[in-house]
DNA sequence: CTGAAAGCGCTAACAG
DNA sequence: CTGTTAGCGCTTTCAG
């Protein structure tokens, strides 16, 4: 493996020449340049990112904290963040944090040592005291992390209400929330307060279903939606994130139970899959592409050292009616 | 941002004391490890992961490489091999190569660059030509890189052959493919040879419609298939990814057409959300959770420099029977 | 314009 | 058991 020295040596200059000439930084003859390129030709010679890191003291990495819900909303999420930070010129690693703390625990380490440049964290497992103190690029998404870390969010109150007001304008009274609130204090959890509170001036009654958050799949919901057979009989709305509507009307479906006409479910997220199933769902949507493009400018600003970086940015929701409700 | 240089003055110790402790390798008295755990402490310090990189010569990071198609089965993919590698002590660097091929060739530059310790690659834009040279940790699933380079992939010939007797025995005779072969040769073919030809052993037609690689989304679909209505109320069966497979029963239903009494949908991949949809898509499904687990254990064998790794791995398909055919 | 030299912060021989 | 020393390979002053 060929060093800078090694193309030094060749091209009968020093290394600090080959270094210029390498990232086009300082003057430079034309003679210096030509050798240098036949050099580096000659002997195939690649920079080694790792001294390249240490030197310019970053790596041009930046995490990104998922949670391991097995939801499409983050799938789509990370994709289009991936995109953004390299077209930024970053690069992207990622964490899901499954069940465990201690793997969100250890990429905030990653970031304190010097491994990643910043994080982008959607994480909630941990309390906000293993962020806050962290004097470097963190950007939160759905969670209040402090005044100190940029957050970035979707306007889950209007989604809630929105969802609760379409629910009673349906008619609905007696409705089925699957999953609950975080434990921690975050934005997400506005959208339940505020369906919640919309039902409740209605006089409509809401029941929680709580899952496993990181379980999502199929086997799962049917054996834990079997077991809540008759909530689901007495029940004439529901609402869930976009697997658990998808996983409600078929179980629903299963049941013999007619939808809309008997059970009205309203999905949040409005990812790609509730447009393709049949049929359309029925749902909140977020808008991913502009939480992921907020998530990845504020990093950036973040790690060129910009000032006056927006604290709190909100994303609109919107509505998308379906057949399911 | 404290050094291990200050630990060691601090601890009254040499360095190579505080990094053998820190590494927990070598001797080291009784009386060093608590003054340097006390040093540590006071002064908070945390090792700097980019020095290490240089001196021990890794980074820990292993790349992987997906095509940027929007299907679930690239989603479940790289989760479970992030949660593989991270098992390993390995963390995971994305890359979704996006319709330019430019960015893949990037990837492998960061391996030569020994920014990664090695590339789980799934692309596809790029010749092999751009791989097989390359003479670090390198794993391909489903795409033949060239007999150095460990091969995962699923059993798609038999897969393509599960599908096309299933439909055969449902008895279809003209059928429709969603999306056809790569350009470049590869295991991943096979399933639309095999298919092809047990369809044509049996009289059977197959049209191919060929799909943008990277639309899978609802939109797409709804445009595209809508300018083949005619094909697809001539048909009688229907053979796509998931995705395809879901768009396509939308679509279908819409149509008017009786699904599967008079089109009959099999679908290749078998992710999580062909069980979540009503009715559940019969599927041809791969087994994600090995096809991750050789990636991963062979990724780990590679970089470990182990002899005796196994240069072609298939893995299983099996059948699912759904409500679609 | 150029090169010597001093880091970047850590690991690992090697001689005590 | 421990400290000195020599790297790892590149960037970046700072005198020429």
């Amino acid at each position: 493996m060929a060093t800078i020295k090694d193309v030094a040596k060749r091209a009968g200059v020093g290394i600090a020449t080959v270094s210029r000439a390498l990232n086009g930084t300082g003057y430079l003859s034309e003679e210096s340049r030509t050798r240098i390129e036949r050099a580096v030709k000659e002997l195939n010679y690649i920079p080694n990112e790792r001294a390249r890191n240490l030197s310019r003291k970053r790596t041009g990495i930046i995490g990104v904290l998922i949670p391991d819900f097995q939801t499409p909303f983050y799938d789509a999420f990370i994709r289009q963040v991936e995109i953004g930070l390299y077209n930024y010129g970053y690069r992207t690693m990622v964490c899901n944090c499954v069940k465990t703390r201690d793997k969100e625990k250890e990429f905030i380490d990653m970031l304190e040592r010097n491994m990643v440049d910043g994080l982008i964290t959607c994480a909630l497992s941990l309390e906000d005291s293993a962020y806050r103190y962290i004097q470097k690029p963190i950007v939160s998404m759905d969670h209040d992390l402090g005044v100190d870390i940029p957050l970035i969010y979707s306007n889950h109150r209007i989604g809630g209400r929105m969802a609760a007001e379409y629910l009673i304008s349906q008619g609905c009274r007696k409705v089925l929330q699957l999953g609950g609130r975080f434990e921690t204090d975050t934005p997400s959890n506005e959208r339940y307060e505020e369906f919640a509170r919309v039902m409740s001036d209605n006089h409509a009654a809401v029941q929680i279903l709580d899952l496993e958050w990181n379980r999502l799949d199929y086997e799962y919901y049917q054996c834990h939606l079997g077991r809540h057979q008759k909530d689901i009989r007495e029940a004439d709305g529901v609402f869930a994130s976009d697997m658990g509507a998808i996983g409600m009307y078929h179980f629903a479906s299963e049941l013999g139970i007619r939808i809309p006409e008997e059970l009205k479910i309203v999905a949040y997220d409005g990812t790609a899959i509730t447009r393709m199933v049949t049929p359309v769902v029925t749902a909140v949507c977020q808008d991913i592409s502009l939480l992921a493009q907020k998530c990845t400018d504020t990093m950036i600003q973040l790690v060129r050292g910009e000032d006056e970086i927006e604290d709190r940015q909100v994303v609109d929701v919107y509505f998308q009616k379906g057949g399911t409700a």
